[in-house]
DNA sequence: ACAATCGTGTAATGGATATTACACCTTCGC
DNA sequence: GCGAAGGTGTAATATCCATTACACGATTGT
């Protein structure tokens, strides 16, 4: 009997072999994993592995870019529920940092950093399918609302940048810091929101 | 004949490892970087090496410890001179660009990164000593205009997370993108700072 | 000039792990 | 039930590099 979700059995040994490298990777990065531990842990052999991933670097790419839907479509989403600017900016501020602070979010970036060093191209691509879409989707909704006769201090691309910016510095200096700073209370985040909405003059 | 600047030999060795260690760990990245390749670099020998750091690790410690002396005292002197908030925070931002950007800093930072996956505390003490201390004497200073009568629309604290935050990104952005995105022209920066201003509730 | 100190060059040592090879055994279609 | 296709577990292979050991030669103070 062949469930539905077991049709392939290839697919089932896939997903848990990058379940269990995603969480070992975030756990120890991914020099520090073996493959002799990803096996332990998905069950399966290093053979299984090979085959279906090449080799350790295509398993890390897997697991990366499975992951990377960009928040492109959540920025689309909320912009388009026809709430005022500075309110649309106050929703998608709470959403974007609620996923920018996620731990293994960022243990996984700073796998990418760290791995980027051997391979410029690989943060390359991360970067496109991640952090480029969302500045875009980001950049189009600011030149609609200025299209819309919504009066906006600074182009759409640099305020795109600065919003992003604002949000990403904590996720990066958490990165960085690993911990040593507290993430920020709603309060604050509350607090550069408005300050944002000052300096693009839509408050 | 003891010339003044060789009074010590070992002060030269030293000098000429960390030399030879910070240009390889920049092009290569840490791991890469093999204690042979810095002898092969540095003349002297490996024994010299571990006499001298204990060991590779002691070595990085060393090399990124010893130019990161805290933007601190550039933000003390670029305060004290006097000039208006918003030109002092203007010269302020044009100055911590020039630092923040540069690759050699990003790809240390980079460094960092990578090394604190496996060693927590290593990434705890950098930015202890780089950016925390950066970000509090700019706390202090808008607290001291604060204490003079300015108006600023935010605490201080605050103030001195966004701008440092606006700064940072870009540096941090590089660090992840390895150089997708170009780094951001004058007249953008200068975009930028206006725009904190009014936020700031300064201009 | 002398001897002791200390850096130098070379050559082990030792451990870790990605990658491959190979001989079983399970599964699935018929 | 049967046989082929393809996972599975184990055990090499092969390399790479931090670290240590050691014997030699240079430098320095007297």
């Amino acid at each position: 009997m062949t469930d539905e979700f077991e049709c392939d059995r290839l697919d089932r040994r896939r997903r848990a072999i990058t379940d269990a490298a995603r969480a070992l990777f975030i756990e120890q990065g991914f020099e520090r994993t073996t493959l002799g531990q990803i096996v332990e842990r998905a069950g399966g052999s290093l053979a299984t592995i090979y085959k279906l991933f090449g080799n350790k670097e295509g398993l890390l790419d897997a697991v990366v870019f499975e992951k990377a839907a960009s928040g492109e479509n959540l920025i689309r989403e909320i912009a388009q529920c026809g709430a005022s600017p500075a309110d649309t900016l106050r929703r998608l501020a709470a959403v974007l940092y609620e996923r920018f602070l996620d731990p293994d979010d960022v243990a996984l970036v700073r796998i990418v950093i760290a791995r980027s060093i051997d391979d410029a191209d690989f943060a390359r691509r991360f970067f496109e399918s991640t952090a480029m879409h969302t500045r875009r989707a980001l950049e189009r909704t600011f030149a609609q609302w200025e299209a819309q006769g919504v009066r906006l201090r600074g182009s759409p691309d640099m305020l795109a940048e600065v919003f992003l910016g604002l949000m990403v510095s904590d996720m990066q200096t958490d990165a960085i810091s690993h911990g040593v700073v507290a993430r920020p209370s709603a309060e604050r985040i509350a607090a550069r929101i408005e300050f944002f909405l000052r300096g693009a003059g839509l408050a």
